[in-house]
DNA sequence: ATTATACATCAAAATATTTTGATGTATAAA
DNA sequence: TTTATACATCAAAATATTTTGATGTATAAT
């Protein structure tokens, strides 16, 4: 079970999750993973609209997934490691549960 | 980037992070870390409704997050520990991603 | 100055998810 | 064999998310 510490990050933990159930942020995401990119970057190789890759794009910044960058008009995004290191924890934690055969109901 | 095999698996990782995308499915796989849970248990510890647990752990299940076991009119929820280690290894791979600040849109 | 590019934001429509309350089924206790 | 318990399932209502197309803003090229 978590701690009462961890508890409080509960939230953020959701919010971090919603990032990655849905596909197309996934698609994203994985594009990041090469290093930074732009909207039009992403526009180019997914074939979603603009303002479509915008919300989404919403969505990764307000989890604290992604971090942003301008140059000129230009956007860069670009993972965030922080908070990947934070959910790496998180899983890790979850991994580790002891899976003892506790009756219950009695 | 992941590589073409893991792309196959790109659904299951979002059905997976579905199953994390919610506050009340968190507090179900935290009770899980315990070892094994009945609906019962789950209703007294959090006060939600049988249905409404009964929705949420239908879709744990059908991510694969969560295994069943019934023993007379009981059935036994816990954590399945291959699916935790697939989602751990998802995460090493974006956690281990490059940060090369490539430029794009030129 | 005008025009084009890159992106954000907005409101409305389209979809999807979640919750509720009712009903159903299986097991087991009385 | 009647009744209670544990849980699943269902349809409807309530909510939330996503998509679309339009418009706005800042930057920069002409």
């Amino acid at each position: 079970m978590l701690k009462e510490s961890s508890k409080v990050k509960k939230e953020n933990i959701s919010k971090l999750m919603v990032s990655f159930s849905d596909p197309f942020r996934l698609e994203i995401i994985d594009l990041m993973m090469d290093g930074e990119v732009c909207v039009c970057d992403i526009m180019k190789l997914t074939n979603l609209s603009q303002s479509r890759i915008s919300y989404h794009i919403k969505i990764l910044k307000e989890a604290g997934l992604i971090s942003d960058r301008q140059e000129g008009r230009w956007v860069y995004y670009s993972l965030n490691k922080e908070s990947l290191l934070f959910i790496k924890e998180w899983i890790f934690s979850l991994t580790d549960y002891s899976s003892n055969r506790k009756r219950c109901c009695e």
